[in-house]
DNA sequence: CTGAAAGCGCTTACAG
DNA sequence: CTGAAAGCGCTTACAG
């Protein structure tokens, strides 16, 4: 039974007199109820349902000198966040990770300077604890501040720059790239292009190591010819198969490093008449929600983004621990379907 | 110049102190500086500067009774949210018209019973002065708990059984749904198909109603057979289409009320053989990034989602300042493509 | 195990 | 126009 008092939400204080124990206690009581006696524990718990008391985290905050909520960052130009449907599931990962330790989630959009102002203003004014990076590219501004203003933070993604100082969880990229390109291997190709996301990321950078890894491991020659480059958009992954087929027709695989250019390279493949898998076998990267919906249904190294997103709330709720920045890394997977 | 005095944040009595004034007067600068002299005007705003103070919001909150930060509340299936384009440009317009207003959004996902019950408790707990609610079907309880805590909250799109007690904003769904129809009668067409969303949505209600309306000016007879429905997946809107096909194989055109659902609608097109817009013309809804990057382009019903997004915030902030909920329809504007 | 008390950093009547 | 003071609702040593 809920009681409501005129007005005014219950206080700490309403909770002590219809438990008959002092502000003292019931705080105890709230904060673990550790040195508390099972009476008056029993006591505030009743009179806690009793008044329909729910504490009020700015008094608490204010003490505490903690926010007791994290900040989502996107530091990324407005289309990419549009159109990449990996920000969807991290962003909803995060949410529902955050939700189980009763914390909320504060979003915050920085893809202009100015925005960048603001929220490192917002940041260093204290009003959260700390924060979850995404789409990092080296040398983001943002994520230099954070790391020089110390505040606790975790990257989705390797820090191009600050692996040492940041904390950060992110899959085995190469190891994904080089599943990916064994695969196309072992499928009987023998001219498997690659189109990179850009190089001062580490999706970028890295898969492509793991697609030379494959690529020698199967005894394959590296040709630049075969090597193109987009910046993980649908139409730069067209643009870049376009090229590759320009500069080596004869191409019989790629391996694309993120689902969403996959699309556009399949697009390009189908617009200079190549079946797939028939003629070219594609593999993509993320197994993002595109890749089970594309026609034909898109092989790809898998990214486990829950996993990705429990990881990192794990690890900033060790930062405002007091832990040490620690980096995770997660397995990579191939999931096979029509492409490849 | 920054002065970091040890580890600790100014405080108002440091700027108080730095500028030779009482806590009183620095605090009145903060919010509005009225009844303050130039003098000590110009005294306090150096020395905040001189500082680098920062409020403290918890402390501000403490007093105020107001926490400065509002809620974006999905109360929808995981799975829709994934998928909907609409969403992520949703989310992007609220932040950075929050941003301007220096308030931060807070994201709270309420998809299955459980959550529905944290986000309700923590909206009742005073974390947030207000909410801005998303897709809103029929009977969702978040919106009934809301209206019935008196919550000031803002429903984007009409709020079905609530039209009364919350404020809202939408397109004119109906007049979108007419003018998609009128566009294609136009065009010649006479065997005009239409997939709906649920009809426990404004959307899905509303734009049939466009939908019949804009038949009925053409001198279109209403046929039940060309009409089909779904849930705004894309899925769905491919399914809708196939019984479409087969109910009446004669179609020539579709209305299908979103985007997505016009994707999957046009997957099904494709699969048996129909050209587009040659022998079926498709008009789809929301004007959303996948209507643009569709082949062919899709022709579609624009939703203005920046100024929704604008408009639900002015709302929202003068539902906080005290002002009664109101309602803002915004025009829908037919913008034409290839697919039609 | 418990209570009384100080204090977190701000805002806002109130008196002048 | 300004300062002194009360108070927002909590937590946390401290003493017992």
């Amino acid at each position: 039974m809920v009681v409501d008092n005129g007005r005014r939400r219950p206080t700490i204080e309403d909770v002590a007199a219809a438990a008959g124990v002092s502000r003292g206690t019931v705080s105890r009581v709230l904060n673990g109820g550790v040195n508390v006696s099972p009476t008056a524990l029993a006591a505030v718990n009743k009179a806690i349902k009793q008044t329909g008391y729910v504490v009020n985290t700015h008094a608490r905050s204010l003490v505490t000198q903690r926010s007791g909520s994290v900040a989502f960052i996107l530091s990324e130009p407005q289309e990419k966040f549009f159109e990449d449907p990996n920000f969807q599931v991290l962003l909803r990962g995060c949410t529902q990770a955050l939700a189980e330790h009763d914390m909320p989630l504060l979003l915050s959009i920085a893809d202009s300077e100015q925005d960048r102002e603001r929220v490192v203003r917002f940041i260093s004014g204290g009003h959260i604890d700390g924060a979850l990076l995404f789409s990092v590219h080296a040398g983001n501004p943002v994520v230099s501040r954070l790391a020089s203003l110390g505040i606790p933070a975790v990257t989705c993604g390797l820090p191009i720059g600050h692996e040492f100082d940041l904390a950060y969880v992110a899959v085995n990229e190469a190891e994904g790239g080089r599943l990916a390109t064994a695969h196309l291997a072992r499928l009987g190709r023998r001219r498997i292009a690659t189109v990179t996301g850009p190089l001062d990321t580490p999706g970028g950078r890295d898969r492509l190591k793991g697609y030379k890894d494959g690529l020698e491991e199967a005894g394959l020659a590296l040709d630049q010819k075969l090597i193109a480059h987009g910046d993980y958009t649908r139409i730069s992954g067209q643009l870049a198969m376009e090229k590759l087929l320009k500069q080596d027709p004869e191409l019989d695989a790629v391996f694309v490093a993120s689902d969403l250019m996959a699309l556009g390279a399949m697009d390009a493949l189908a617009r200079a008449g190549r079946s797939i898998p028939g003629d070219v076998a594609v593999v993509g990267f993320d197994d993002s929600p595109s890749a089970t919906s594309a026609i034909p249904a898109l092989t790809t190294v898998r990214q486990p983004f829950k996993r990705i997103c429990e990881e990192m709330v794990r690890l900033l709720l060790a930062l405002l621990d007091g832990q040490e920045p620690a980096a995770v890394i997660l397995p990579a997977e191939l999931v096979i379907r029509e492409t490849a």
